[in-house]
DNA sequence: CCTGAAACGCGGAGGGT
DNA sequence: ACCCTCCGCGTTTCAGG
């Protein structure tokens, strides 16, 4: 049985702003449902649900929980079409003026990258003539060199942030 | 002012299982912030909270409301590190084998798609070390190739499907 | 951090337009 | 068919220990 008891998680300190276990659990639960109320998630994690709403409270304050949201279904509103757009601008600080493309719903994230190419966007629209359109807005901007679009033919898991983590990975950037 | 009234949104048909103009003013508050009150919702779309409560227990069954979740800051737990990840592999057919990433917390996304490329992921962990831990991992499955990472130095936007979509961008797949 | 009590919001039943 | 008003119950939320 691997069960963790209340005693073990306890012992785990909490640095200062830091994060423990139970906290990590708590969090575990909340970015996969957080429909259920705090007395489900306090029998899970071994506390009472004032003690959970507590940690809640502070994990909000803190930052560590940005928001909660309603996850939608890109194709049951009408958004079939996922792509990842790849830009390619020439000199330096040209991510300023996309900054604009932030205000088209379909965008769901703009990224300044390294590699072959300077900005990363995540796109979800309504057909391929609306990512078509999409793209003659990109290329309206002033310094952008060209775009490859990743259209995304099926996809196979998508989520938020995890709490958890893969230990043998490699040390994080605290340890050495 | 552009005031929308009760009556002009009451009069938009609504299709066979479709989503109509209070439906998609529901979903873009909920995915923007699932905590406030179904009352609250109801003052902002022009309903009564029941009436509220009604259609959105409908988009859940329905499955436009996939999941309600909090959203997590990928640095203050810990995952300072975003990065997309290219994968190529040779032959077809080899996603399947790629699925088994789908149990590493650090993988949020996993596509596959049209391009210079045949799957994407988006991954988000500790530091180098474990993005270098975890392309040792991607190396390890049968039939892969090679992979181009991007990461992310900064994130300018990053928000779930917005329910809301611009009309001038090219039609939807309805309408010819 | 836990136990008890009050306020709030959810979720259902019934009736009206 | 859809929405609104009324009400019971679970949950959140605050007090005290």
């Amino acid at each position: 049985m691997t069960e963790t008891k209340t005693e073990d998680i306890r012992r785990t300190a909490r640095g200062r702003e830091g994060i423990d276990a139970f906290d990590r659990k708590i969090l575990s639960e909340l970015s996969c449902d957080a429909t259920q109320s705090l007395a489900a998630i306090g029998d899970k994690v071994g506390l009472s649900a004032p003690a959970v709403h507590e940690r809640v409270k502070r994990l909000r304050a803190s930052g560590a929980i940005k928001a909660t949201v309603a996850v939608l279904d890109g194709h049951k509103i009408g958004k079939p079409l996922l792509a990842f757009v790849h830009v390619d601008t020439k000199g330096w600080g040209k991510t300023g003026a996309m900054l604009a493309l932030t205000q088209l719903p379909e965008v769901e994230e703009l990224h300044s990258v390294t590699g072959d190419t300077c900005v990363l966007l995540k796109v979800r629209c309504a057909s391929p003539e609306a990512l078509e359109g999409f793209l003659a807005r990109v290329y309206d901007i002033e310094g952008v060199q060209g775009t490859r679009s990743y259209m995304v033919l099926s996809t196979h898991m998508e989520r938020t942030v995890q709490a958890k983590e893969t230990e043998d990975l490699g040390e994080g950037p605290f340890i050495r």
